[in-house]
DNA sequence: CATGAATGAGGGTTCATTCAT
DNA sequence: GATGAATGAACCCTCATTCAT
């Protein structure tokens, strides 16, 4: 077994677009096999079988998304910051694992429950409680409302970034950036029109004057 | 011919459910006749197929969800309340049909492409209608911010809603009209805590004086 | 048990008709009952089984062919005689049973192997028998060629008759009695013109003066 | 690729001495796969269904047929030694495609009327044409007798050749062009004994001595 | 590294048959 | 006599996986 790293990862992506496209349970491995141009026996000499490429893809995935998470919550940034900040850290994943995050979105249930796949709910645990904390201290901090159900923003919030990846294309018209900023508006300011809301609604298409992630 | 009709509805119940947590694909004929107490083969008296189980779930649901959007968008309300029983209709919807909505938004990517699924597509090109229509009018209207991207605004309603149905269970702590209600207070108002905004926090809770649609 | 034999005929006729048509293991009971106006399961009131009904069908007709090949045989003809009165015999069999025959045609081959079966080898047995012994004693009294292989002959007679159930239609142009006339002539005569033919020809054609069977 | 057609060719063998002994639709995939030596779904490595099986064994053989019909049919000769010529190439066949012969008598009667069969029909067309056409310019010419209907004889012959696929067996007593030669003396001279019978019957087996075609 | 051919487990589906009503 | 619903065995076919070349 040698190296070859590059031809993996080229295998991986293209296993995880077909994935991304027909779930994983209706691609079968002669799909991918076609979409990267060997026959279906071929991929085992990269990947021990198919359920370890979903296994590559996702946890590769987490892997980097962590990183990024980390990074963010070790900064020490007040709540709404931090809020900030993990969106478009999640909108960057997006951008870059856009295939991995749309399989997590649709397989990630089920998988849980596997042995094999137990890091998956850990991840889970390990966002609700990043992102519970946030939304807590916020509150306390004077941030967020204080007459919404905790878990209930939190579900909100967390749905709306990953859903995206469901419709995003990475190189479309709007950056990861841009599309952050906007979510964030909406999701922090609201959609409906207030006294003022245009002042505060240009502030948030204003230009970020320091990225202290990533 | 008796009491067909119910065995029938028992057994899409039955089906929708092992879908919605399995996914379709992942689900064998065996597993739904497990858990509806009968034989894999004693389905087939019932039903074509195990595709035309999934149509009957799809189609019922969107029958019915229709049913209720046409009501609202016939009231002639005003923009914001349109959004607003959309999305109250909405969760009502999830509330009826969670399975149906489950699987809905894992498998009708897929689904689309095929002939006898075409109707998902017609389904998702009516919903995109109904919603621009309803928040273009709002902007218009001076209901709605003017600042945001509307098809980005369209996306982060429709999927903020519907993806809800991933984690709601029925019967639970909070009814579909409170879940509607405080979703409604995020999207329109926002989570972010600014001056004045208990005053209206509180009105977001206050009961609901009218209810004209369904 | 009640007698009510002419229903079963009927819906032996059906049968009979639908497996000649489709063949008998692409048959199904079900394709059965619709034919005759009920459902598959009310079937098993009349009848055992799917080949309970073949094994009546099929024997139903060997026992009406054998009762009249039966008096052929002992009516002490000469042997063309005989080999008259057996092809004018299958020809009228075929008229009456036609469904029969092709199912014997198509099926007889790989049932004869089975137990249930078993008549059917026997049957061909005692068919091969009185044509051999036609036929030999044919050559014998100077009625028949000698210079041809007898089996092969045997086999010619036989199979140029029956194969015809597999075209003929009962109340068509020709009776019965006319195409055994003009199959006879054909394999006694042959088709090819010959000098002083059209006299014998024409006797062929002849309208028969006694018919002592039947 | 190497001797991947052979292999084929193998398979496609053993499958159609199967479907010739059990009928099409009594033999199940894994039957064939036995006689093979191989497991069921290996099967389907080399083909796509067993339906496909049938259909490249029929028209397989149809297509070898066809190529010696055309060339007799083209080779300009009299009529009855066009026949002559028809049935012996018949005979050849059976030899050489004896399976294919017999799977065609007991299905196509029921395969002609689905598209994908829909050559069997054309075929059978085509057959009749030929056959009808040899026959009638053989009554003008002189060569066959006026007194029968035609296709009463076309019938009578084309039968009285194929069903010798249901007992014949390459490499027994009788080569192909012996049987043809016995065949085409019973059709053409009739099995009766008549005035110097025995002249012509002689002609008939002596030696050919020349063969056009083939 | 890749191919071609095979394996073996199972999946969707069919169908003869049963039986309470 | 017939129906509606179910059984259970078997069938065709798919697919992840293996392995000699």
């Amino acid at each position: 077994m040698r190296p070859a790293p590059e031809r993996r990862r080229e295998l991986l992506d293209t296993a995880a677009e077909v994935f991304a496209a027909q779930g994983y349970d209706a691609t079968t491995v002669r799909r991918i096999a076609d979409a990267a141009g060997l026959l279906a026996g071929s991929l085992y000499y990269h990947f021990d079988s198919k359920e370890s490429m979903l296994d590559e893809i996702l946890s590769g995935f987490l892997d980097d998304l962590w990183t990024r998470y980390d990074r963010v919550l070790a900064a020490g940034l007040r709540p709404r910051e931090t809020l900030e900040a993990l969106v478009t850290a999640s909108f960057r994943e997006i951008d870059r694992h856009r295939a991995a995050v749309a399989i997590y979105q649709k397989e990630s249930g089920r998988l849980r429950d596997q042995p094999r796949f137990g890091y998956l709910a850990d991840a889970q645990r390990r966002f609700e409680h990043a992102w519970l904390r946030t939304l807590e201290s916020g509150v306390a901090a004077g941030d967020f409302r204080t007459d919404l159900d905790v878990r209930l923003t939190y579900r909100f919030v967390r749905d709306t970034v990953w859903v995206a990846a469901s419709w995003y294309r990475p190189g479309g018209r709007h950056s990861p950036e841009e599309i952050a900023r906007q979510y964030l508006s909406m999701v922090l300011e609201g959609i409906a029109l207030r006294n003022g809301q245009r002042a505060r609604a240009h502030q948030a298409h204003a230009p970020r004057t320091h990225e202290p992630y990533e």
